[in-house]
DNA sequence: GTCAATGATTTACG
DNA sequence: CGTAAATCATTGAC
């Protein structure tokens, strides 16, 4: 507060000027005429600046007996909430605390000098009036006003809050159902917050009005002693609004914050992991076993993936790249289940092709139309089927010549590898299988008899 | 509580 | 940028 500073260096000097003796030669010559010894002015100076150190509370519950000069320049618009606490009629404090303001009010001497120090002050705060800044808008409040606003703790009440938290739960993936769970709960923790928020920003505005409105009071009632002017008083409200805007800063600072948490909390993804459904699981692993010599979906298939099974393509490539890794391990492990669906694929291929030209030969995979990506490599289910084949699975009476036809085909070719090289294959896939060659050969812990690769007379 | 499964992330590489 | 590989973090069965 270096205004009350600065007030108060211009009655210090204005003090010292009083007792200097110097000033208006009117009321000096007032003074003398009246009789009144020229240490009275000295005292009421003194006076006046006790005044400065008074309590708001002394301040607000001092009665004025009588007329005052108005206050200096400015107006006096009881509308403004000055002396909210005039009705108080100074109950409750010293009587000779009151003797005194009274007795300086009451001073003959009083009016002259007040006019007299409000001129000297209208020149001082002339100098003052240009060292006035406008504050510019901190950037650091705007961001986190930008952020508030954003995540909806800020602003109308449903507006950008669930839609972010929507944008947020649908990047984060999931199932509906989940997501929609997760959802609500999230929007209950951020409703939580923003009730916080607003109650305790509600709690600093009244604070700080109340505060401006003990200030203004204050200022006012002095004002009628010491001149202060509107503009004055102005400065002062505005370096509260600072003051408390700054507490306003810390709450959004650590509303933001607690957002923060709670998104990364509820929203990540890492954190809120969910089995993707069976169906979807299935989806994939049809694709990845149908795919098994070349697993690297296009983009196009990917989003046809991502699709069918309701989650991101990131989240069909992360599953893709878990699923190729952990093949690669251990593919022993994923024996069965690599059986598994290429009884699936065969199933259908045999579905497809009962309903096609039986001209197709089983040597050649890749003629017909496949589907988006469903029949295009049935090599893999062929390499599949073999081992199927020897593990004695069963395998519906209808499809075993095609097995059969298969398993020689594939015998004929020296592997299934010559039957995946087709040009439908993306990116990676000239060589096919060359996917899981490059590190360790069938894992230590895998039974013997990975599917297809080096043992290819498993069956027998 | 343990542990395997699993989705996501990180890091390094071409 | 897509991928491999390692790792993290959670889920769900036991």
């Amino acid at each position: 507060m270096d205004d009350q500073t600065r007030m108060m260096t211009g009655l210090t000097g204005l003090g010292g000027l009083a007792q200097a003796d110097v000033g208006d030669p009117d009321s000096v010559r007032k003074q003398q005429s009246l009789g009144q010894p020229q240490q009275d002015i000295g005292d009421i100076l003194q006076q006046i600046m006790a005044i400065t150190d008074e309590s708001l509370d002394e301040a607000q519950a001092r009665c004025w007996p009588e007329e005052s000069p108005a206050h200096w320049g400015g107006s006096d618009d009881p509308t403004e909430g000055g002396r909210a606490g005039g009705g108080m009629a100074g109950g409750g404090l010293p009587l000779n605390f009151q003797h005194r303001k009274h007795a300086l009010n009451c001073h003959r001497m009083k009016p002259a000098l007040f006019s007299v120090l409000c001129e000297i002050k209208e020149k001082t705060v002339l100098s003052i009036r240009g060292v006035q800044e406008e504050d510019p808008p901190d950037p650091q409040i705007m961001r986190l006003d930008n952020m508030l606003l954003a995540e909806g703790v800020s602003g109308p009440e449903k507006g950008g809050g669930s839609a972010a938290a929507a944008a947020a739960a649908a990047a984060a993936g999931g199932s509906p159902t989940d997501s929609s769970i997760e959802h609500s709960d999230y929007r209950a923790k951020l409703a939580q917050i923003r009730q916080i928020y607003h109650s305790e920003l509600e709690k600093y505005e009244q604070a700080c009005s109340e505060f401006t409105n003990h200030v203004m009071n204050l200022l006012r009632e002095q004002s009628r002693t010491r001149p202060i002017s509107p503009k004055e008083i102005e400065r002062m409200v505005a370096i509260i609004h600072r003051k408390f805007s700054s507490i306003q800063m810390q709450l959004k600072q650590s509303t933001c914050e607690a957002v923060m948490i709670l998104r990364s909390r509820f929203l990540d993804a890492r954190r809120k992991r969910r089995n993707f459904n069976k169906q979807a699981t299935e989806v994939l692993n049809e694709y990845f076993y149908s795919h098994l010599s070349n697993p690297y979906p296009s983009e196009e298939a990917k989003e046809e993936l991502a699709k069918k099974c309701a989650i991101t393509v990131s989240q069909v490539s992360n599953w893709f790249g878990n699923k190729r890794i952990r093949y690669k391990k251990n593919i022993g492990k994923f024996q069965e289940e690599a059986n598994l669906y290429a009884v699936k694929t065969a199933v259908d291929a045999a579905n497809v092709s009962a309903h096609a030209s039986q001209a197709n030969s089983p040597a050649t995979p890749n003629s017909g139309s496949p589907g988006p990506y469903s029949l295009s490599h049935t090599g893999d289910a062929y390499l599949n089927l073999r081992s199927l084949n020897g593990e004695g699975l069963g395998i519906a009476p209808s499809l075993q010549p095609q097995v059969d036809t298969l398993h020689r085909a594939t015998h004929l070719t020296g592997g299934y590898e010559e039957l995946s090289g087709s040009g439908l294959y993306t990116p990676h896939c000239l060589d096919a299988n060359s996917w899981q060659d490059t590190t360790n050969s069938p894992s230590v812990t895998s039974p013997p008899g990975p599917p297809g690769s080096v043992h290819s007379d498993t069956s027998n």
